[in-house]
DNA sequence: TGTTGGCTTAAAGTGCGCTTCATAGTTTAT
DNA sequence: ATAAACTATGAAGCGCACTTTAAGCCAACA
């Protein structure tokens, strides 16, 4: 078991946080000591790890907050949450593309940056002739 | 020349989004007839694109303003400019990290429901046998 | 005994990235 | 000439995901 700070400490996030998603119910009721302080049990632990991975894919609060109610009622919700966990791969892979595009535009820049930094001489690159030098590098489309 | 709302189209903004832009000075300034109306070109067009492809990379306005800036300030700046890419490539690479994470949780989600919807009889699965089907079915670590 | 530190709560505040609103001028079609 | 469609502006508003604040409880220590 462990204290609001142990686990922030352990997940990386805030007690705050903690108490937040708590109190949106992402988290079932944390047991209390003396009535009082939270206790967080191993199994919490890796219920945060999970939010957190799902926050990590963007996922919205209300989202995971619907997605986790469906869980405690149990296996008859199955097919609705098949449903929203396809959604969060599509979306995922759609993020993912995107990032890609940038990724590439990000690589293109830096060679482009190095080549230039690479001349003894000093140049005299416009804006425009950086936005075209970019623009043949090419990111792929779709 | 393109006015506000083909802008808009083109690009999948809308008309206050490019306004809101050029306002944060991502844009430069549109040229307007009558002294009134934008009229957007295409290098605009191509302009609003990478800021499209950085924002879809999450990249904050803030910071995409103060790239444009530097851009806008000629290649003096490229070292700075490079550094900027450098933290926006390794961000990306992050978010990359994360979205993977993700993805193998919504696909062991996935084939967990699979099987089990393949299965005829009812059955009685728990919030912890899910959960933990969902540990043991692994997302790699880092 | 009091004061320090960790914890509690509800409620208000924050920062971001737009979006909407209120108001008004312009252009095109009938 | 008048209506419909488009555009402009500044300012206010919004949804999200937290974060901070204010007030207070409880236990241990000097």
């Amino acid at each position: 078991m462990y204290s609001a700070k142990e686990a922030a400490e352990i997940t990386g996030l805030s007690t705050a946080t903690l108490r937040y998603y708590e109190k949106e119910k992402l988290l079932p009721p944390i047991a209390r000591t003396t009535q009082k302080y939270r206790q967080y049990s191993d199994e919490d632990i890796e219920w945060i790890k999970m939010i957190q991975c799902l926050r990590g894919a963007n996922v919205p609060i209300h989202s995971i907050k619907k997605y986790v109610s469906l869980l405690r009622q149990g296996s008859g919700t199955i097919p609705q949450r098949y449903e929203m966990v396809l959604e969060y791969k599509k979306d995922i892979e759609s993020q993912m593309s995107d990032l890609k595009n940038a990724l590439a535009l990000t690589q293109s820049k830096l060679m482009f940056y190095q080549e230039i930094l690479k001349q003894p001489c000093g140049n005299n690159m416009t804006y425009l002739e950086e936005w075209h030098s970019f623009k043949n590098g090419g990111i792929g489309e779709k």
